[in-house]
RNA sequence: GUGCCUAUGGUUUAAUGGUAGAACGGCGGGUUGUGGUCCCGCUAGCCUGGGUUCGAUUCCCAGUAGGCACC
């Protein structure tokens, strides 16, 4: 259930999203929890970013450790400990640039996706029903259809066909949704929310095309699949602020593994409603942390460099996170130096927070 | 003390009679539906003194240092 509360004057769209595991106001981000959990970092850590919703993958939880163990355990929720709202990833992504990657990694077809796991070379057929059953399985709150996600270099032929393969993709997902809601008899809050991703690469005619049948098919929300870039890497914002407006206005928008903060800031300025990325745990990790001036300006600094080294200021003295007031950026170098998975959740903790933050002045 | 072996960036090493590559380290950068292990730049070296040679890091001698064996 979603209901838009009112539209800024920036684009800014403040809405409330119920779900089976609590409400969440928008726009919000979404830390990927890709296999479960979010990279060295604990469930109580991350709530006290202000992080509400996880994203957790289809994909990477059905290879490992198998829906035998998640459905024993009583759901993902349970199994992760974690009792916020939590989004599925279809696994659409991963199969796609795995075989994009590699052909030997397997064989994509109208009909299925037949790949080989990673872990263990196994094989395995991913098909759009099968992936909604993984979904369910899991029992999270939003999921998301099977997408032919195409590379960026794919040319406007191949990008048209990735559009059909993900349009038909949809059908057969909300076919098996509606089969799997009237079998597990879930309705009203419990019922989990759908999301159907627009491709269609940086052509803006397929972009419409694809959401206007996506639309024609009827979802909770749609999402924004294949961030398209330009020849020099450059981000093209104007094919998210048109595709935006090819969804209707009830319905969210979710912009897929969007983005750096500017990103995020203009997209929900477009009328983006959710986000999701890697960036600030993976980017923390590597050693970057943002750094709030005032938002949404910001910085960014690097604490292997040298100069941190006897810097004893606090990693973030206006944190809510007392380990980021406490800890200083020397302490911090010397456990990045050390590689010490510390230093990486002390890094993730305070990127999350930005994130977090700077939602929270879209919110305001 | 005697014999043998070794000596190349900060470290571990490769090749070579026409002045040297790598890995790690150091310095900096990247990362967009996850690479915790990843990627990209940059930095920095032939132990010393003689000899042979057009030319020596390379071959020879001595020195120095280290290792091994014996006394």
């Amino acid at each position: 259930m979603f209901k838009i509360i009112k539209v800024t004057p920036a684009g800014i769209r403040r809405g409330l999203l119920r779900t089976a595991h609590g409400a969440l106001a928008t726009p919000f981000y979404m830390p990927d929890a890709t296999r479960g959990f979010v990279k060295l970092v604990d469930n109580d850590a991350i709530r006290r970013t202000g992080t509400e919703a996880l994203v957790v993958n289809t994909f990477h939880l059905y290879l490992q450790p198998g829906l035998e163990v998640i459905k024993k355990a009583g759901g993902i929720h349970k199994f992760m400990d974690w009792s916020g709202p939590l989004l599925s990833d279809s696994g659409g992504f991963q199969v796609f640039s795995l075989i994009h990657q590699n052909k030997q990694m397997g064989r994509i077809s109208d009909q299925e996706v037949v790949f080989k796991s990673p872990l263990d070379g196994s094989r395995h057929q991913l098909t759009p029903e099968k992936s909604i059953q993984i979904q369910f399985a899991l029992g999270v709150d939003m999921m998301v259809c099977l997408d032919d996600c195409p590379p960026n270099e794919f040319e406007r032929a191949d990008l048209e066909r990735a559009v059909i393969r993900t349009i038909a993709w949809a059908k057969r997902c909300k076919k098996e949704y509606e089969r799997q809601i009237k079998r597990r008899g879930l309705r009203g809050s419990k019922r989990p929310l759908l999301f159907a991703v627009i491709q269609g690469g940086a052509e803006i005619d397929l972009r419409e095309r694809c959401a206007r049948e996506l639309v024609e098919i009827g979802f909770d929300g749609y999402g924004f699949g294949a961030r398209p870039v330009d020849k020099q890497g450059n981000f093209l914002e104007e094919v998210l602020r048109r595709t935006a407006g090819f969804i209707p206005r009830d319905a969210l928008r979710f912009a897929l593994g969007i983005g750096t903060p500017e990103d995020i800031y203009r997209c929900a300025r477009m009328g983006w409603d959710m986000f999701d990325c890697v960036i600030p745990t993976r980017e923390g990790r590597h050693g970057k942390l943002f750094t709030a001036e005032r938002l949404p300006r910001y910085g960014s600094l690097n604490i292997n460099n040298a100069k941190f080294a006897l810097d004893f200021s606090p990693i973030n003295k206006k944190s809510r996170l007392a380990e980021l007031r406490r800890h200083s950026r020397a302490y911090l170098h010397h456990l990045f130096r050390l590689q010490e998975g510390l230093g990486h959740k002390l890094a993730s903790l305070n990127n999350l927070e930005f994130y977090q933050s700077l939602m929270d002045i879209l919110k305001k």
